[in-house]
DNA sequence: AAAAAAAATGCACAAACACGCAAAAAAACG
DNA sequence: CGTTTTTTTGCGTGTTTGTGCATTTTTTTT
């Protein structure tokens, strides 16, 4: 393996994990400690990293933005990210809601996946924009500066003439009778056509807000086909949607 | 087998694989790991490549030209800002393209302006979604990573439906006898479509590129209305411009 | 304070590299 | 067609780079 292979995966492992420990490294990409040493060593030298006694941490390249820091469960949001990134494979279209989840998703999309990517959210297309090989399709519209997603007919009607793979759908409330629910009209009708366009559909909701119902209805729970969450996918929680055949990661 | 064969053969080894070493294509292509590195050396020089120790690697598209040409001329541009705000009004329909200008622009829209704003520029969406009263609309497709714009059919044919009162329009040439042009096809289309959509059209242009001359040709002369520059109106550069009715500012 | 873990340092060695040169191959020319 | 010129290639030389190991120093843990 080449040296800079192994850069790179250090730092794809870092964006995933945020950590790295040497010993880890040494044994995961079969070389000595020392050459992982000298690695972490150029890395740092290049600003890339964040070097401690037994490994790395990530570098923060950017102070992130206000609205960000102040986002609620980010922790939840992270964790459920972290599992919905396994899904993601090259060659996929996606489509990808508006939601802060899937902007933690997109922040740590691996280097090498090379995809199609629909979204209609301002922060999520200006963090792909930074990757090598996704290519981004943003879906125009009235901005909502609130939510910095677009909205409005302008968006729903594009949607139809899409067919993507995977759909990954954030949300606020999810519920066994009522099914996927939202607050906003418009959204509402966004994601209905998103899950329409889509041959497969990720739900990711932070555990507190399962079987929480909103005003307006998306789609009934049989349209669903998996459920992201952050805590552990045996928790009687999920029991009923498993009776429903949903995947609960 | 000759030299550009192997380096045709090369290119797509490394498209398929991301790797190559020096080793396997000696082996594989008859030759001498020397003649192997000569070849490399060649690609490099290119910028078809990226060569290490041990082989090569598949060229990683750098995401940083956008942020370093935003950054050319910035005082120039920013005086050009100073200048168009003037003609910003509340209740007007506008369209702005996405030139590093515009994003200056953007920045200090006063906030009692209460106006639409069409763009189809990441970063210009971004600033606006900051403003109070401005209501944005972007202008989706796909992203163009480099100038972080939106590009493609679908950015032109939703243009055919506005109906502006004005259009800032950034530039990198214009010309007395060629008018408007502009160095990428896509963006040429674009921007024509965006000047037919609207009742008057500024151009905004650094000094240093009046009198320039690109490859694809945006629109006539006689579709500008007014032109802002960062020196004076009454220079000499602009006389012709002048006895074509066309406004300084 | 002692023990353990990790890091720095110096060294050895193999692999990869650059450079010059000459042979071979290809192209240009009369 | 043969000859000259240019390009391409392979080889010998010495140099650089990347890696692992042993030893010492520093940091962390107990």
């Amino acid at each position: 393996m080449l040296k800079q292979e192994r850069h790179k995966l250090i730092l794809d492992m870092l964006k995933t994990s945020k950590k790295v420990l040497s010993k880890n490294l040494s044994d995961e990409l079969q070389v000595s400690e020392d050459t992982i040493r000298r690695d972490l060593k150029e890395l740092e030298l290049q600003d890339l990293i964040y070097r401690v006694h037994g490994g790395a941490l990530l570098k923060e390249i950017r102070v992130r933005s206000y609205d960000e820091r102040s986002t609620a469960d980010i922790d939840e949001k992270k964790k459920i990210a972290l599992k919905a990134v396994k899904l993601l494979k090259s060659g996929q279209v996606i489509i990808m809601s508006g939601s802060s989840t899937n902007l933690e998703l997109a922040k740590i999309i691996p280097s090498e996946i090379n995809a199609t990517i629909y979204t209609y959210s301002l922060p999520i297309a200006v963090e792909l924009s930074h990757h090598p090989a996704i290519e981004v399709i943003f879906i125009g519209g009235k901005l909502n500066k609130e939510a910095q997603v677009t909205v409005g007919i302008d968006v729903v009607n594009p949607i139809y003439n899409i067919s993507a793979d995977i759909c990954f759908m954030g949300t606020d409330g999810i519920d066994i009778s009522r099914g996927l629910t939202e607050p906003n009209w418009e959204v509402s009708r966004i994601k209905n056509s998103m899950i329409r366009a889509s041959n497969y559909v990720v739900v990711m909701c932070v555990s507190s807000r399962v079987n929480s119902v909103k005003r307006h209805s998306v789609v009934p729970i049989t349209e669903i086909d998996a459920i992201v969450s952050d805590i552990n996918p045996d928790h009687s929680m999920f029991s009923d949607f498993k009776a429903l055949d949903l995947t609960i990661i």
